[in-house]
DNA sequence: GTGAAAGCGCTAACAG
DNA sequence: CTGTTAGCGCTTTCAC
């Protein structure tokens, strides 16, 4: 054991103080030049960029952290990675985020009140820059508590009053499906949801669905997919029948698709039996295959101004005023799974 | 202003410091009982938990993480969430490491080393207490670097001999597609893969399948899914004439609904003319409009075990020994995609 | 322009 | 069983 050895060298990663020691200079130094912050030589700076190199410095997160009570990372909270609207939002997001030199962290809350607590509770214990909800709840306690904490958050994707916000406009958009539809001679229209559908979003989409069909005298109808799983019989009554439904408004592209999956188990035919549209635009319902007519989300849009919001509160600590509410028109596109109904115009 | 106000108090989240002020121990006996650690009478105990609630004290994960040099994260990385095997995976595993007290940070590479690269020194300052790859380069440099920063790595759903890993039987399993579809009277048949599959495994895949031809000494074909983009005559060269192509081994489901848009959008029925076998056995190909006949991967079991080599790590860091590879069988399922050929025997 | 010093909030020996 | 004592590695005034 050489007694020269320093007593911070040799085991252990580097840090910034054995930079400083190589290069001569202070750790007050170093970190200014890792920094860009104060004034260094250009002589010094190149001395301790050298040394960097050479130790194979790299600097600590974690101390930096702790000292700024900030984690660089931003929590992405959602109800389902598995639905693909999700996962291709997640994706999006997770590139502008590391743009943003910051990192990603994903919680998958299955919808489940509980889980959400426990994962916002996590991230504020990670002390994360900032949180956005894909899906959210909607219970104030949870919002509370974030803006306790002072943590940036932004809801991107359904809406909601209390903070910053960027979704489509829900009701319209459904209201486009029904009109997509009753164009078509359709007037038989239900409108499928199901639990896994956020509160908010669901009742927006419900809303849009009800009051287009009630401004053409049409009675609204609500089913819920979760019921089907066995209840193949009331699926099969419901499209049976003189007072037969012709046409199903589903609350989200995977219910669509899932419908159709059914529909066709029993012998319907999409579009030639029933007509069905689905609301994202995902991938999913892109495929040739399933050509599903929908109420496109401009996804990258949703995902961009949500970002600005979010890095916007996070440069500008102090804010207060009112919430900010970006409202984004969706878009209706026609593939496949509708045809003209009973009574064409 | 009080005098009596204790420095610590009034201002920001109250540390660990104010729950001892306030319960009258020292920090070190919350500490014990916040970890459960030492010994802690149960009077002092709940005096302690006490105060706790009073202040809605919450640790900082931050000052955790700094002392004990590892961040209770685990690193996810992937090539493309869009494609829905990705997702898929990354909500099973989010919830295993949730369930492990971790956090899960995600991290899409789109298959390029450089971000690959970048990531991984991002988990690296951010000292992660564990990775996973979903999808790896195979870049030597990143394993070594993940190595002497002694993180403990486990690869998942791709083969990787020099790290802990669990994936499927790639070779047989595309063995099994190419059976299929020689027992359905199929000779010409081609393998279609695509950039975007992680190199090793497409290297496997491509063995498994060129093995299975040649033992019916059969003509290998490898065909390029990227390439089609605009080459819709040499698709449809491919799959005309008299010696066209009856079926297609794709590399993953997602290539394989892909080229059955491709085929379908000129003209080629499937499995009317051509059948078309996929890998990975996702929830897209399930759907009934699509019902892809695929080479199934157990995705829990994926999970599962690969999170319990990682913990094992985790658990033992002064781990020698070889690396340990877990190779599960994967399943054929028989949809609707594929049909007897022009030899059926 | 550069360095010294004082922590950030918590853990982990080690005494008592 | 509980308190004391050192830091973890970095940022950040504030002197020099």
């Amino acid at each position: 054991m050489p007694p020269e050895a320093p007593p911070h060298w040799s085991s252990q990663r580097p840090t910034i103080r054995d930079v400083a020691n190589l290069s001569g200079v202070s750790k007050s130094t170093v970190s200014n030049v890792l920094r860009g912050a104060g004034r260094v030589s250009g002589s010094t700076r190149s001395r301790v960029l050298e040394s960097i190199e050479a130790l194979g410095y790299r600097p600590n997160s974690l101390a930096r952290d702790l000292v700024r009570r900030r984690s660089n990372t931003v929590g992405v909270l959602l109800g389902d990675l598995a639905n693909t609207f999700y996962a291709e939002l997640v994706k999006l997001l997770e590139l502008r985020i590391s743009e943003a030199a910051h990192t990603t962290i994903v919680c998958n809350t299955d919808g489940r009140l509980e889980l959400e607590r426990a994962r916002v509770e996590m991230l504020l214990e990670r002390a994360v820059s900032g949180v956005v909800m894909l899906q959210f709840s909607g219970d104030a306690s949870v919002l509370d508590e974030l803006a306790a904490a002072g943590v940036p958050v932004v809801v991107v994707s359904c809406w909601e009053e209390r903070a910053d916000c960027v979704a489509v406009d829900d009701r319209a958009g459904m209201a486009a499906a029904v009109e997509h539809l009753h164009g078509l001679g359709h007037r038989r229209i239900a409108h499928v949801s199901s639990h896994l559908v956020e509160d908010s979003t669901r009742a927006a989409r419900y809303a849009g669905y009800e009051r287009a069909m009630r401004s053409h005298k049409l009675e609204p109808l609500m089913l819920d997919a979760d019921d089907w799983e066995g209840g193949v019989a009331r699926l099969r009554a419901a499209v049976t029948g003189p007072d037969r439904l012709t046409a199903f408004a589903a609350a989200n592209d995977l219910i669509a698709v899932r419908l159709i999956d059914r529909l066709e188990s029993i012998g319907v035919r999409v579009p030639g039996d029933v007509s069905v549209v689905g609301f994202d635009g995902t991938d999913l319902g892109a495929h040739s295959r399933i050509g599903l007519t929908t109420v496109a989300q401009p996804r990258s849009r949703l995902i961009a101004e949500g970002v600005g919001l979010l890095l916007e509160q996070m440069r500008d600590p102090g804010r207060s005023g009112a919430p900010r509410h970006v409202r984004l028109a969706p878009e209706l596109v026609v593939r496949a799974s509708t045809a003209p109904g009973p009574e064409p115009e």
